[in-house]
DNA sequence: GATTAAATTAAACGCATGTTTAAAATGTGT
DNA sequence: ACACATTTTAAACATGCGTTTAATTTAATC
């Protein structure tokens, strides 16, 4: 944590002078997030990023001090771009005068394809990343989620509360947290599971499908009375 | 795998002739099953268990090969118990004349409970290995399943289809999906939520609760035209 | 161009894992 | 009681991990 060298998170210069190769920071950066969204986190090695990266092992240690620094910085990356759009999607959902269950979770929809703006396939690791993220207990995650973003979470339920007012809050806890498991293990097995899916029913299949398939599921699961 | 030695699979003497102690292998089996539902399959290493065991480090690969041949011997205990169980509970839904989805999935209670016929936390236990088997990526024991109880499965499939008969391929396909990653969620969360539950309503929430929330939410989802 | 500061490098450290080995202990059949 | 097979044991093996160190190279500053 505090073994961060003092000019790691120096904002600027983040290409090289007289260089068209990226920084070794962003390098890491990038292949790290590669690798992780792949493989899960505790699976991928500081070994196998340095190499595929080609930069020296000891770098990570240098410019981001620990291991789980850097995935923090991976995950970042993405949540200050997705929060901050989910927050405004919802904010568009306060003075809706009948709100649906189905429409608090579309306004995941844009705040989630906006994520191909960091990477061409930004929603898909994005969503591979928040599932390693809590398959795998990454605790120190989820506490800088929770402190960082807690209040569009806090948001958020009080939307689904209001869509679903018959729902005690006990039930609505469990049903929240079913929602999560369906998202996570349907990314975390997403591209095993999109690859049958195409072998099965002999067409393309995308995230995107994915994704709309598992909006109704769980609007479904959530509504039920 | 066959570097088992021949006398590890002979049935009977599973308790040492003048001595109240289980043999070795029951040992074995009974802490692995207990640390593997606590913590993971690969959160848990042989030194643990055979530190907990009370026996050499050694005997885990005597007797049952390797960590992976461990880790089937314990699920297998429980699926021997638990797949024809519920082949006969699915069985029993041929004859139904308007069968439900809700119906489908409840006739998965039984056979679940069954299971605390085997360890007095039974179904907890099974619920959380079968969780760690999808969320780690045991790949043996989703061959091991699938060659083993495939028709059951195939039988539940077609059940659901049954009850849903406006359901295409591909949704049922995903739907399923979804409806696993649910499942495998709460039970791998499972202990921490049981206990913010507890916490946050003031009431004792057992694994039963939990089930009867998902049955209902699954199906919820499972049946959203 | 000399002097600092920053970044990169190769090597080693310390630790933990699953597995194997070979000797000792225990049990079994005659 | 002997001979043999089975089991248990302590120790080492081989591998992989994140991290640290100390020296070298590169960049920036005066």
């Amino acid at each position: 944590m505090s073994n961060l060298k003092s000019h790691a998170s120096d904002a600027p210069s983040s290409v090289r002078a007289s260089s068209n190769k990226p920084s070794t920071q962003k390098r890491i950066l990038d292949t790290a997030e590669r690798l992780f969204a792949r493989e899960g986190f505790e699976q991928t090695s500081l070994r196998q990023i340095t190499q595929e990266a080609d930069v020296n092992l000891a770098s990570v240690n240098y410019h981001f001090g620990s291991k789980k620094a850097l995935i923090q910085a991976v995950v970042a990356r993405y949540m200050d771009v997705f929060m901050p759009a989910l927050d405004e999607e919802l904010r568009g959902l306060d003075d809706e005068s009948a709100l649906t269950t189905l429409q608090v979770f579309e306004a995941f929809k844009l705040p989630l394809f906006s994520l191909n703006g960091i990477h061409k396939r930004g929603t898909e690791r994005f969503l591979r990343l928040l599932g390693f993220a809590y398959s795998e207990t990454q605790g120190h995650l989820r506490r800088y989620t929770q402190s960082a973003f807690g209040n569009v979470l806090q948001h958020l339920l009080a939307l689904l509360h209001r869509a679903n007012p018959e729902l005690s809050d006990e039930e609505m806890f469990w049903r929240l947290h079913f929602v999560l498991g369906a998202t996570v293990f349907a990314q975390v097995s997403g591209q095993a599971l999109i690859e049958i899916a195409r072998a099965e029913f002999n067409h393309e299949v995308n995230i995107k499908t994915v994704i709309e398939h598992l909006i109704v599921f769980i609007a479904g699961g959530l509504e039920r009375p």
